[in-house]
DNA sequence: CGACGTGTTGATCTCTCTCAATTAGAGTGG
DNA sequence: CCACTCTAATTGAGAGAGATCAACACGTCG
């Protein structure tokens, strides 16, 4: 696999991220320690493991996620394109969660202390990173509403349509010809929604049959996002479009 | 209302929270803005709210938690003192959660420019915020785990716990006489874990009996921290002992 | 003293889970 | 090209945890 420079970074182009100083791209190159790859269904990051390098998420999709000693799982968020990896353990800490490897993916790994580097050396990419995690966080608390909140049709509707405007903003058609990509299996929806499988295979049907979306060779489409986001309780539109890389 | 100098924050005295240079603390100083209170049950950001201005909790307890069009609520996760208010809305954002007063409460008003001087004059401040940030992800990250996948049971014994701890860690005797200060109702508790009231209820009363806790005079005191622990699949201890002031 | 908020408890009801089986598609080896 | 295997998707049936509905108890407060 060849190395992409920061500078040549295919998710830059992307009008979803901001665009960065030579210098910051320096930096961030700078800071960039390796680039790997992990097949679909493997580890990136163990349960408890101590030490893990901070990735960054250039190609695939991958997921976080805790489990229960008895094996119960629960996703925590779906992560694309952009999305950082292992912020959230402190340096020397072991991972208060997993994350695994939705389909083959490639992803940037830099040195540990590379979130302090960033701090230090230019404040405004630290507080960018600050403004991500933060952002994360709202992405778990509106996943969190759902589980708590919603039934099960309410919930696959929510996430159907988040998932959805999250991948479509990484897409230069934004998903209107086929969809989007959508690898999850029916068991990533059950885990990421606290839902049985047999339950989220029967509402996903449901829905479907309805006529408000269909999954088919691994692509997503919505058929009918009004009575979605009817489902969903979502207002207007509600989600961020742009944020800052790295 | 006296405005408290952060020279002299009540909190800083305590083990849980590290200490800080003079400059650090002329600088954090120079950024609040005002010291406000606010009475239990009312809000102190409502969902929507733009341009709130950043908060520090000092005294109290609240929590941030959003709502469903229908009035369901789930609360996201409960405010100790020190803890952050609106890291999240990126400034001049609608914030996407609400935040209300549990007890009464004092709060640290922060220039809505607080967050970026504190990266850009002190890195090493900023490099705690987003250490802190994620931390709060990742309490967050536990309460979804609960309502995802744990039994009412097993939710309610490890939120007594988790709460416990964090209370306790505030209290100069760790909570070893007559418990931690416990101002929730049932309805907090129900909101807090995907519950309804009845069932929350139900279950409280059925772990007391039980002889693992009680909750009392706005008081918790756990009686079988080893049953508790054991219903909540909590491995050995886990949680964090250390982290910094804003 | 009546109103109200919080806590309790009993009686249904139902959404979601668990158990079981079957189907469909991809990959493998002979 | 076909049996064999594995995984993901489906569907039906029965069971159950937790929701909803209804009352009532208790303390506080105006």
């Amino acid at each position: 696999m060849k190395i992409i420079p920061c500078s040549a970074c295919p998710l830059r182009a992307l009008p979803l991220f901001h665009p960065h100083s030579g210098t910051e791209l320096a930096l961030i190159e700078s800071l960039k320690k390796n680039q790997i790859a992990v097949e679909a269904e493997h580890s990136v990051i163990r349960e408890g493991q101590t030490a893990a390098p901070l990735y960054t998420l250039l190609s695939g999709w991958a997921f976080r996620f805790k489990t229960l000693s008895d094996g119960r799982r629960q996703i925590l968020n779906f992560l694309l394109p952009g999305d950082f990896i292992g912020v959230q353990q402190k340096m020397g800490d072991a991972s208060a969660h997993g994350v695994d490897a939705l389909s083959d993916v490639t992803l940037c790994v830099f040195r540990r202390d590379a979130l302090w580097e960033l701090h230090r050396a230019t404040p405004e990419l630290g507080f960018n990173v600050t403004w991500l995690t933060a952002h994360e966080e709202s992405v778990v608390d509106d996943t969190l509403l759902s589980v708590g909140r919603r039934s099960a049709e309410e919930r696959i509707a929510t996430l159907l349509i988040v998932l959805f405007k999250r991948v479509a903003a990484l897409l230069p058609d934004g998903g209107a010809a086929r969809g989007v990509p959508f690898p999850l299996t029916q068991q990533h929806i059950a885990d990421g929604l606290g839902l049985s499988l047999v339950h989220t295979n029967k509402t996903l049907r449901k829905l479907a049959r309805r006529g408000l979306h269909r999954i088919e060779g691994g692509y997503l489409k919505l058929l009918d996002v009004t009575a979605l986001a009817r489902l969903a309780d979502l207002y207007g539109d509600g989600r961020p479009a742009t944020r800052p890389l790295i």
